[in-house]
DNA sequence: GCTATGTCATTC
DNA sequence: AATGACATAGCT
């Protein structure tokens, strides 16, 4: 007798752990692990469907109570054994229950028709044609004939051109199949998302940099290589060399590009290399195409995978190669349990095939940094511009100095200056806010009284001028003409957000023509891509814009970068802040000079300095990483220590309180029966959330810190546990995120 | 005594 | 998560 381990499709902590089916007589060839059944399940019986996660002919459970599996899911793929390993590696090490580990492993479920292209071609030789020509002739078979004559003269047609031009129904067609006159033959046809097929071979010539980065990874034996290669390098031919070598090992490769940067031009370029090996999804992708996409790397019809986070999941069976493009981005950390990190399951698959995994960034994180300093990672630098484009000029301006000399505007006198001389020469401007958090919130004058969302602990944002729209959960109100609290009429937006510069530049500068990208403007659909490619055809002089206008797109014509407030993002009370604040920095500043003319940066701060400001200013990494990793060290911060933080969330505030009261003593408690292990742990909390509600639900956060990882995921294991067990938990929720990426 | 509604425990 | 089991409230 055969039993199957079922993991139920029903994501509930009380349900993760597999239940035992009978496999009946007749199914037992089907039945493998990964393949999704229909089982009955609880007291009526009812009908639900599960993932098969092992089969044995061991019982774990009274035979006799046990049920037996109904029947599979048609139209499902059944899961490759490698990745339910995969969805146990992230389920342990990231937490979340098994079903939501195997959900994030097989981005696409349920397979969706593909369309089939037919095609008719002859059965026959030449002289046994004449026979039946003949024959048809005599027979006034005028349809037969018709189509006989014209298969003669082509060989093979579509199916489409026979029936709808040639007017010949499927019925014909399918009586002279049966004579074996003709035969028809249909493939798959996968859609494809690139349009334009042309491919250009062109053989790309490295330079000598290059060649020995490409040469040196070969022959290395480590598993994960870091590049730290300023913009221009081309970390691009290097990723395009390492991937034609595995491909000519029959290997396969994955290349994770953040998805803002997953633009056309980016793929063109591998396109035009490897041509209809390459396949690609992103989030625009339909359900079917992303479905195809998959289906076409697991056949081994294509060899490349491009792809946004989720790529990293693409089933290839001998994936040989994992690229991350950009790999500081904090896209690559899912925000949704499990919080996995794709550069940490990438290193996972990597070993699992005895593959390699390539990092490359401009700015690289100062975990993977600190990784390849310690000789973890090997590392490679390229220093050196490949076209020989010169790097910007950096000024840094003291937005404090410009006020005491009474310049009351949003623009230095250094940036003013610059903008007026680009406008004269025609020239593209780029002006960038670094925006989060505070800015656009409003508040009164007179009393302070800052307007709130009343379902979530963060202040309502401008948008429009005459609305106030809560980010978190869209919760909108005209904006009041007076203060709500004392009634005066000197309640405004406060900080600058891109709408203000927008006003104040089009207010100094009447005949500039000036682009506004943000949350409000790349909403429809396209937006994004739109206003982009407007601005490099040269629509607009200037470009306003937040985060998204600094990432991956190249405009030769913009020779003038401003960074409007540069600290706002130093604010930000996570220990991540002055990283992410160079790496915006580097990034804007890249913008400017990408042609043959030498760019300028203007970067305007309250904090001229700070040391994340005055790196990103002298374009210097290394400075900014030593300072950096001293402040990591000092405080016990990743990548340093390894850090979860447990965020518990629920409606009931006094039961939050209580939850998660009970969670640091029953943390402590654990820590302390384990004494001599647990030494190197750091209990901060449970203190409310930064942001403290939520559409009502109240958040408290748990920060854990250890040297070892380990440690942090056997504490997981023992709150879940006391999760579970504990009647208290019921109205409370439970989330990890180990080594976070932004503030609870 | 009966149904409508609420709470709880269980799920191979 | 969702359902039957059981409990209780409200009604004829």
């Amino acid at each position: 007798m055969l039993y199957a381990n079922i993991i139920v499709d029903i994501s509930h902590e009380k349900l993760d752990k597999s239940f035992q089916y009978i496999i009946p007589a007749g199914m037992e060839e089907k039945i493998r692990a990964g393949v999704m059944v229909k089982i009955p399940f609880g007291r009526g019986n009812r009908e639900i469907t599960g993932y098969v996660i092992e089969v044995t002919e061991v019982p774990q459970f009274d035979v006799s109570k046990m049920k037996h599996i109904i029947g599979i899911v048609d139209k499902s793929i059944p899961i490759e054994s490698r990745l339910i390993n995969l969805a146990w590696y992230i389920k342990e090490n990231y937490g979340s229950t098994m079903n939501q580990a195997l959900k994030t492993v097989i981005p696409v479920k349920v397979q969706t028709k593909s369309i089939e292209k037919k095609t008719v071609i002859l059965n026959i030789d030449r002289e046994k044609c004449s026979e039946y020509v003949q024959r048809f002739e005599k027979k006034h078979a005028v349809a037969r004939l018709r189509c006989l004559k014209e298969l003669l003269e082509h060989e093979r047609l579509p199916y489409n051109v026979i029936t709808e031009k040639l007017n010949i129904s499927s019925k014909t067609i399918k009586d002279m199949e049966e004579l074996g006159i003709i035969k028809v033959i249909s493939e798959k046809v996968y859609r494809n998302p690139i349009k334009n097929k042309e491919q250009r071979k062109y053989e790309i010539i490295l330079n000598r940099y290059q060649k020995k980065i490409v040469e040196q990874i070969r022959n290395s034996k480590k598993t994960v290589h870091l590049i730290h290669g300023i913009t221009g390098s081309g970390k691009t031919e290097v990723y395009m060399e390492l991937i034609d070598g595995v491909l000519k090992e029959g290997k396969e490769a994955i290349v994770l590009i953040p998805e803002i940067a997953l633009t056309y031009q980016t793929v063109i370029r591998f396109y035009s290399r490897f041509g209809d090996k390459v396949a690609i999804v992103n989030s625009k992708l339909s359900k079917g195409e992303k479905y195809d996409q998959f289906e076409l790397a697991k056949k081994g019809r294509v060899k490349i995978m491009i792809g946004p986070r989720s790529a990293i999941f693409t089933p290839f069976t001998n994936l040989g190669l994992i690229i991350i493009d950009e790999e500081h981005e904090g896209t690559y950390k899912s925000e949704n349990v499990p919080k996995y990190h794709a550069r940490e399951v990438a290193v996972y698959r990597a070993m699992e095939n005895q593959g390699k995994v390539v990092l490359g960034s401009a700015t690289p994180s100062v975990d993977s940094y600190y990784r390849a300093k310690k000789g973890e990672y090997a590392l490679y630098e390229m220093t050196e511009r490949a076209k020989a484009a010169k790097l910007p000029k950096v000024y840094v301006e003291d937005l404090r100095e410009e006020l005491k000399r009474g310049n009351k505007t949003m623009f230095s006198d250094r940036l003013n200056e610059l903008i007026k001389d680009r406008l004269k020469r025609r020239e593209q401007i780029m002006l960038f806010i670094n925006r989060r958090g505070y800015a656009g919130f409003v508040s009164c004058r007179s009393c302070g009284y800052v307007m709130k969302c009343p379902h979530c602990d963060v202040g309502l944002t401008l948008h429009n001028n005459d609305t106030l729209v809560c980010h978190y959960c869209n919760y909108t109100v005209s904006t009041p003409k007076v203060c709500p609290e004392c009634g005066s009429k000197y309640i405004a937006a406060f900080g600058t957000g891109t709408q203000k510069v927008e006003e104040a530049v089009k207010k100094m500068y009447p005949e500039a023509r000036v682009l506004r990208m943000d949350m409000d403007t790349t909403m429809a659909k396209d937006g994004h891509e739109k206003i982009l490619s407007s601005f490099a055809d040269g629509e607009a002089d200037i470009l306003v814009g937040t985060q998204m206008i600094v990432k991956g797109h190249d405009f030769s014509n913009v020779t003038l970068v401003g960074v409007i407030a540069a600290d706002m993002s130093l604010y930000a009370s996570d220990y991540r802040a002055a990283e992410r604040t160079f790496q915006l920095l580097t990034q804007a500043a890249g913008r400017a000079g990408r042609g043959e003319r030498e760019g300028e940066v203007v970067i305007q701060t309250y904090n001229p300095d700070n040391f994340a400001i005055e790196a990103a200013a002298k374009q210097d990494y290394k400075e900014f990483y030593e300072r950096e990793i001293l402040y990591r060290k000092l405080m016990e911060y990743p990548p340093c220590y390894s850090m979860t933080a447990l965020l518990i969330t629920s409606k009931d505030e006094k039961l939050l309180q209580k939850g998660s009261n009970m969670i640091k003593a029953s943390t402590e408690e654990y820590l302390g029966a384990n004494r001599e292990r647990t030494d190197d742990i750091r209990l901060i909390g449970p203190a409310k959330a930064n942001i403290s509600r939520i559409n009502d639900v109240y958040r408290m956060v748990y920060y854990i810190k250890s040297e070892e990882y380990g440690k942090l995921v056997e504490i997981k294991n023992h709150l879940e546990k006391v999760f579970k067990d504990n009647e208290l938990f019921k109205n409370i929720t439970l989330q990890f995120d180990f080594n976070p990426m932004g503030g609870i």
